[in-house]
DNA sequence: GCCAACGTTGGC
DNA sequence: GCCAACGTTGGC
């Protein structure tokens, strides 16, 4: 069993959104970098998930979900009206793999970057934390997910 | 809106 | 293979 991060903006897809999906589950499509698509590869159903709120008014982790369906080609890299076509891309070769995550539950309150980075020296290598680092998929060790989910039953530090 | 940092592209 | 230019990400 592996854990991830997956960072979404709230103003496109927010965790309430995946909430509201038939059956609670949405194909991750979009994803256009190779290190974020690589790790969605390496996906397995049942495997879980932050749902990282990004670009928005608190970023942080909103929810968690885990793998419904493991990677398949991102239908949207082959349709030309699209805002993630990609005409370099082949059907009989894609180039963009995507999965369909499941939603589990909201946290009881939003674990914000500010929070996590008052724990930084806790989660040694935490990608998420990383000057620099933007990968919108990210693996998350277990011992992290689990320190992580026991800030939520706590009162916010920062 | 600004800007730092990153990833990709393409000329050479 | 190098590297400049460009586009994107994402916090602030």
């Amino acid at each position: 069993m592996a854990y991830w991060l997956m960072k979404s903006e709230p103003d496109t897809f927010s965790i309430d959104d995946l909430a509201q999906r038939p059956r609670q589950i949405e194909a991750w499509d979009g994803v256009r970098n190779y290190q974020a698509r690589n790790f969605m590869r390496a996906m397995k159903a049942g495997d879980h998930a932050f749902f990282y709120h990004s670009s928005c008014a608190e970023p942080g982790i909103a929810g968690l979900m885990r793998v419904a369906v493991e990677a398949y080609p991102d239908p949207t890299q082959f349709d030309r009206k699209h805002h993630h076509y990609d005409p370099a891309s082949k059907p009989e070769e894609p180039r963009w793999s995507l999965v369909d995550m499941q939603f589990e539950r909201k946290l009881k309150r939003i674990i914000s970057l500010t929070e996590l980075r008052a724990h930084a020296a806790q989660l040694p290598g935490f990608v998420l934390l990383i000057k620099g680092s933007r990968l919108s998929v990210q693996p998350v060790r277990a011992e992290h997910w689990d320190y992580i989910l026991k800030l939520e039953k706590k009162a916010p530090k920062a």
